[in-house]
DNA sequence: AAATATATTGAACGATCATTCAATATTATA
DNA sequence: TATAATATTGAATGATCGTTCAATATATTT
């Protein structure tokens, strides 16, 4: 049996880990760093983490978590009304939200991973997966799209979205990168009218 | 004057760097290691990349002048024939070529950087602003987009084949990738149609 | 050939890394 | 309340990190 301090420990020390990785960048947050921030001798962090990797591979799924959270809110409120325009949807994914949510520089770090890690990218696989069911489910609500295949149509439209991310994360110029947003927005909603 | 010893032994630490940060992970690869790789002292390695942070600095620029090579030999076949159908460009973009010339690990690992320090992420930027350029220029040869706009056009390409390396990047099953490869390559053509 | 510049070596630095362990404090169970 | 389980501490481990430096070898210039 897992005890209450256990279970508040664990989460407090991933929160601050994601915290520094967030500052200071993922290969420079080590368990010492982690245990000043919070205050506790590194041996208690190894006490509940028994290794840097297992460390790393609970803050994925804390970072993993927390970005498919941005989608329930919108399912649960299509579940309400029987319909949402997928333009709000769409909305959504291109709001800053998403980002004050997850940190760029620490999801692209972890990310970086899946390429020598095989579970850590069945996770961000499965991620992604549900992410694409979730959109589904939205545009089978869609009268209008009725006749479409939405599964291919959700596939297109995160390829776009995930691509246009990836994109604007390099542009600083704050009106550049609002000209770019409208531009894939557009995109994705042409993908919606065809 | 930098001699020709100086420049072939800056190529000979970057190439091994790469080696061993595809084979280990970028984090997982230190002066120690590469020195031992190439048979050298650390304090070699120093002598010519005063401090780590520019010796990846010049993997990166590595990376991304190999990444470019990718479309020169396109353009340099545009040129010859004075024409060339963009469907040749998209599938090439699509092709392992593109994985053989660059470890993915590597190049998300380093772009990941972007995010705390603003030369490597100027440098991402004007890479892919290059290829956005290139892509251009290919379209403009295209009697059949004359009246198109071939900028937003080129853009729109692009997000989608960023996307789609990203999204691929985790999928393992040979048959689904293949799958979806196809996918996205007739979302390209689709633009190219419309 | 002498003088100068560059290339290369190998040992050493303190800092930090992930991890271990035995001791103590606290909490839960009997 | 006694016993057992868990939580927490702090010191210590060897390994590795990036970096420095003085010495030597090799190449280039005068």
């Amino acid at each position: 049996m897992t005890t209450k301090i256990s279970i508040d420990r664990k989460k407090e020390i991933i929160e601050g880990f994601y915290e520094l990785a967030k500052e200071n960048g993922l290969e420079n947050t080590s368990i010492a760093k982690i245990g000043k921030h919070l205050g506790m001798p590194p041996s208690l962090i190894m006490h509940y983490f028994p290794t840097k990797e297992i460390l790393i591979s609970h803050l994925i799924s804390f970072i993993l978590e927390r970005l498919l959270k941005i989608y329930t809110p919108i399912i649960k409120e299509l579940r309400v009304q029987n319909y949402t325009d997928p333009h709000t949807f769409v909305d959504r994914m291109f709001s800053r939200d998403w980002n004050l949510l997850i940190d760029d520089g620490v999801f692209y770090s972890c990310f970086s991973l899946i390429f020598r890690n095989d579970r850590i990218k069945k996770e961000y696989r499965n991620l992604h997966l549900k992410l694409r069911e979730n959109l589904k489910e939205i545009l089978d609500q869609d009268e209008k799209l009725k006749l479409k295949n939405t599964a291919l149509l959700s596939e297109q439209i995160f390829v776009v979205v995930e691509g246009a991310y990836y994109y604007l994360s390099m542009i600083d110029d704050e009106e550049l990168y609002e000209e770019k947003v409208i531009i894939f927005k557009n995109q994705v909603y042409d993908l919606l009218k065809s």
